[in-house]
DNA sequence: AATTGCATGTAAGGAGTTACATGATTAA
DNA sequence: TTAATCATGTAACTCCTTACATGCAATT
């Protein structure tokens, strides 16, 4: 498996928590990683499928009623090359940020559009910040604090937190800088 | 051309700043959109072409020396497809932080390792508040503060500002909080 | 009766990077 | 003379999303 491809080494890790469908990990993403790290089905079950062949995952079918739904579960294999792709240095992020980009052009445009652009990301940034919060709340109700994952999952949504109060920063410095123009 | 294809759009708009040669383009964003959009030749030379036969740019064959170099510029069509683009809210930004996915799944991995990837993070960090700073002083010294693209670079350069102290504080947070352990 | 949720998958296409190929010029 | 810079381009490949296709179960 090549270091890059990072959508198998996100599915991995997601089978240490628990194994678990391609349905649910998508669902768990969405409620857990997803300001930071989301796949799409089109990504998730040809990469579950290939992961299967080279044995890195098991799966087993299991029946809910009369609905048949694949659970996987990582094996020892599959953690092995998870602790490998761990220890290289993460990859610098992709640098592709619409709203700067409008913005660095904001003169062809009028004022007022550059300051819709900003109080829509502003939005954005405000309910990452809410959402961050409420998973933190989930966590600590749901009695997780003593979950050897319970550090980890703090530090990112820390981070979640701090980025987004920084983004709302930002938003209110650039409003005043374009209404008084 | 299509709302989404981005490439196309930041091509249009850094020839509003001057006419350009591809070869140009990818540095001066190398040197001024850096931390918020890069393109590659493989991007770039063949979507200038497409534009070139779409019209929205206009090329010229100029020759340094006995080099050539084709010396791109935008169009009236050009800056009117600009200006569409610009007005329509921008897209949210692709969710995946390499950072943030290897210490979500941090248990799995010795402390140390974790320490090494935030602190090279850190250090990052560090790297792109320097460079930002030292663009804000590059400008300030060209004497551009009346070029009228000026509160616009302001602008991003205090994003990348700001987006890079939370960043490092957050860093710390994390070396405090993984060091006790 | 209709909608939402569970559940799996594929096809097509756009977006993006890397490596390769070529060759002149300039500075150390 | 060697390396860096100027300069253009293509090919192969990975990555990723969206739309489509299917069908049962549970809720409203």
């Amino acid at each position: 498996m090549a270091r890059t491809d990072r959508t198998s080494y996100a599915i991995l890790g997601m089978l240490t928590i628990r194994p678990m469908s391609g349905y649910e990990m998508k669902k768990t993403m969405a409620e857990t990683t997803d300001y930071f790290w989301t796949e799409s089905y089109g990504q998730l079950y040809p990469i579950l499928a290939k992961l299967a062949r080279d044995k890195l995952v098991s799966v087993e079918s299991k029946l809910n009623g009369a609905r048949v739904s694949k659970v996987y579960a990582i094996t020892q294999r599959g953690r092995d090359a998870l602790a490998q792709w761990l220890q290289d240095p993460p990859g610098e992020p992709l640098r592709r940020s619409e709203i700067l980009l409008k913005l660095f052009f904001g003169q062809n445009v009028p004022n007022e559009v550059n300051l819709q652009h900003i109080k829509l990301h502003r939005q954005r940034a405000i309910e990452r910040h809410k959402n961050c919060e409420k998973i933190l709340q989930r966590l600590q109700q749901e009695g997780k604090q003593h979950d050897p994952n319970y550090v980890y999952w703090y530090i990112v949504l820390r981070g979640g937190l701090i980025g987004a109060e920084a983004q709302i920063k930002w938003c209110d410095e650039v409003v005043q800088l374009l209404e008084q123009k």
